[in-house]
DNA sequence: TGTACATCAGTGAACGCGCGTTCACTGATGTAC
DNA sequence: TGTACATCAGTGAACGCGCGTTCACTGATGTAC
């Protein structure tokens, strides 16, 4: 329905459109603060409305944090599907390891999000669930981006791996004190590419099967 | 000054045991939660003494907090010395990994601390100056393990890569939804034996080298 | 077209709470004579 | 040995603040007749 027919349906597009600034802006400060730090009043503010309308869009504060993060995540996964429509012939591994270093540092927002929703336990049922679904069709795409790149066994773990190691390649190196912005993101890119080589070679030469209860060698 | 011999000593003795306790019973609840939300009340009542008397020992709560997690990386490093001085023989880095996992998921305490203090920005210069140093040795001891399991060119890169990628693991996955404990403990050690494999695999073919700008092949 | 009414987004003020930190005090211990 | 004093660790109460959330209200918009 991307064209409102009816009032009732224009009214309905016009209150998405509304909670999408009010989610924009949340992306932004929850980038920059923690779950915990960030206000509601923060947020209003750069969002241009009061506090008290956002309970007008979003039942509270977690619930808020919850959309925000799955809209970051929904948006990077965009990117693997790009990736997946058009695939290169031999870099598959490097240029997603980029985009994905690339995406989240070029918007500290998601990133500094992303791990705070994998650290912080505090969530109700109702959100971890949204989160958990929202997690596992995002590894679905790197899983599909490791198969293009020729894995075969144990291409789950392969995948999760992957995403892991180049989210702590992030997460170690973010704050690295003493050094300018330009400097940390060349060295985590630095970093990442070095991973990117080994774990490329791993899967050509697959010992890491050995590594995997169960697994085929 | 191991025996003190003058009352003086034995005073000054005394309160760093005092500081001590105060110092585990913070580590124990920064474990559990985020240095925001841990509070002094809590940590004091973890202590047994209180609120008010941990201002006795310590500046404010970030001086309190940097103190606790330098003591849970010196503990870590410690471990790792004792690899150094005594190393197997082929598998220095699958023992590293495990000896790294085991310890961080064993004492959720500076795992959490960790990813933390990598997180938060809003340390006092002061503070940074003593957590980068602090830091800053720990890597040398994963540098000198890197060294022992045979790598020889850009050492520190691939000593980084190490710790990063370890390190994003146990972010990633220590709140994977709807798993036990033991269930995510045992993903996560596949998870380093896999990326263990594909690191040493590429120490010993040393083709990450082709990535690092300057770097010898 | 005009009027009475219903709805509801948006709001500033207020509530209640927990926090980090400080204060004024107590009482045990050590010191000087 | 006894006494007056100084020190200082430890404390409960209090301060001031910012927070998430709720409340009572306003005013614009839509609806019914």
């Amino acid at each position: 329905m991307s064209d409102p027919v009816t009032f009732a349906e224009f009214k309905e597009k016009e209150r998405e459109a509304k909670k999408r600034i009010i989610l924009q802006a949340a992306i932004r400060v929850f980038g920059k603060k923690s779950l915990n730090s960030a206000s509601m009043r923060e947020i209003a503010e750069e969002a241009g409305i009061s506090h008290a309308s956002i309970y007008r869009y979003f039942r509270d504060k977690q619930a808020l944090f919850v959309e925000a993060f799955l809209l970051g995540v929904q948006e990077l996964q965009e990117k693997l599907e790009a990736i997946l429509r058009s695939p290169p012939e031999e870099e598959v591994l490097q240029l997603t390891a980029q985009t994905l270093l690339d995406y989240l540092s070029r918007n500290e927002h998601y990133f500094a999000m992303m791990t705070q929703v994998m650290l912080e336990g505090d969530l109700s049922e109702e959100s971890v669930g949204a989160l958990n679904s929202g997690m596992r069709s995002f590894l679905d795409r790197i899983e599909a981006v490791a198969r293009l790149a020729g894995a075969e066994h144990n291409v789950r773990y392969l995948s999760h791996t992957f995403f892991a190691c180049l989210n702590g390649i992030l997460i170690s190196f973010y704050n690295y004190p003493g050094r300018s912005r330009e400097d940390v993101e060349s060295h985590m890119k630095t970093l990442a590419r070095v991973f990117i080589q080994m774990f490329t070679d791993g899967i050509r030469t697959g010992s890491y099967n050995h590594q995997i209860p169960g697994g085929r060698p």
